[in-house]
DNA sequence: ACCTGAACACCGTTCAAGT
DNA sequence: ACCTGAACACCGTTCAAGT
């Protein structure tokens, strides 16, 4: 036993974050387990702390991987002429279709007190900027600062409301229900924003 | 041994749920162990299968608890002449001071495709019933449904705002910067919203 | 150097056995 | 009827021992 050398610590941690994506798809984050992924890779236990120093180590890289996901999910959809609306609705519909791992991105969370890594919160800031580029884009009153301001305002709301979504049981009426209210919010919020008087 | 009878069974239950939010108030939600709310309420844990079905259980009766929390808060706080931007800091002000109950709220989440009990769904529900009175007074445009549909979204949004600030460190700046988010989310969502067009 | 797998401490849940 | 506490299955993590 041991000294097998069939893959390279690389394709190891690859391996591992593969399937333990495919576990949080299918059943959930409360399904992910160490020795399901070991059984998964073919592996045994000892040898996912070969490539991760802990559980929350993982969880962490499969989070920051979701926020690149949505990041490119958005990215793609994106069309000429589109919309801050479609961005919105874009960011939804990714929620939808990758609930598992969308809900992990907040059913876990570091312990009271304790510090995100910093790697992790650029891949979610990343999520944010093309958000941050058409808000920008479509408007000339507002300091960068403003706009920041306002990207980082309506994309935690977009969030909230998705996330009020997935709390319930998903079902074709909650989630148009979902997308009415993200309508109603950027319709809103846009309007008043555009109003806003420079200072 | 057995057979104390020193407390009644809905004594029982209180306490544990008493000692069960001391817990996730200090330590937070990941360490709350039945063994460790056993000894606090100084009894054994078979003694909590008596009054809860399981864990799950306990946690659900919790987090109503802590909307039924929430909207005391709320209430306490509105005073003659409060605005919904008043009502908006409220909410963010009870999850900063909160931390620990306020975040298990979304930390816990029931399986993937499993119902949520509908008595929870009720307390979750009643913590926005002052913002529907509040939407409805200033207003006189919108149908019934409609200041539903806005009073979902404004607070679902400031939810998202709560959310993002409680997954990074609290602090004073990143206090203030949710408490600005939420103040330009108000102000824009509702001159956006009082613009609207009757049907 | 790489990987195993037994061992450890801890977890939620059950239930026969005491009073 | 009420409560105990040992037992069970399962969990994340470690590390001496094999190749």
């Amino acid at each position: 036993m041991a000294r097998r050398s069939e893959h390279s610590q690389a394709e190891i941690k690859e391996m591992v974050l593969e399937v333990a994506e495919d576990i949080v798809r299918e059943y959930g984050y409360s399904a992910l387990k160490v020795r399901k992924i070991a059984a998964d890779i073919g592996y045994t236990v000892g040898s996912i702390y070969m490539v991760f120093t802990n559980m929350n180590d993982l969880i962490m890289h499969i989070k920051a991987r979701t926020w690149q996901k949505l990041h490119q999910h958005l990215q793609n959809q994106q069309k000429i002429g589109g919309t801050v609306q479609d961005l919105a609705l874009g960011y939804l519909e990714f929620a939808v279709e990758n609930e598992g791992l969308w809900r992990m991105l907040f059913e876990h969370q570091v312990a009271l007190g304790e510090q995100v890594p910093d790697w992790y919160l650029q891949d979610n800031q990343r999520a944010f900027e093309l958000m941050y580029a058409m808000l920008k884009q479509h408007d000339q009153v507002h300091a960068d600062n403003q706009v920041q301001l306002a990207t980082q305002t309506l994309m935690n709301s977009v969030q909230g409301v998705a996330m009020h979504l997935l709390m319930l049981n998903q079902s074709p009426e909650t989630i148009k229900l979902a997308k009415a209210e993200v309508v109603l919010l950027v319709e809103c919020f846009l309007q008043g924003w555009s109003n806003e008087v420079k200072e």
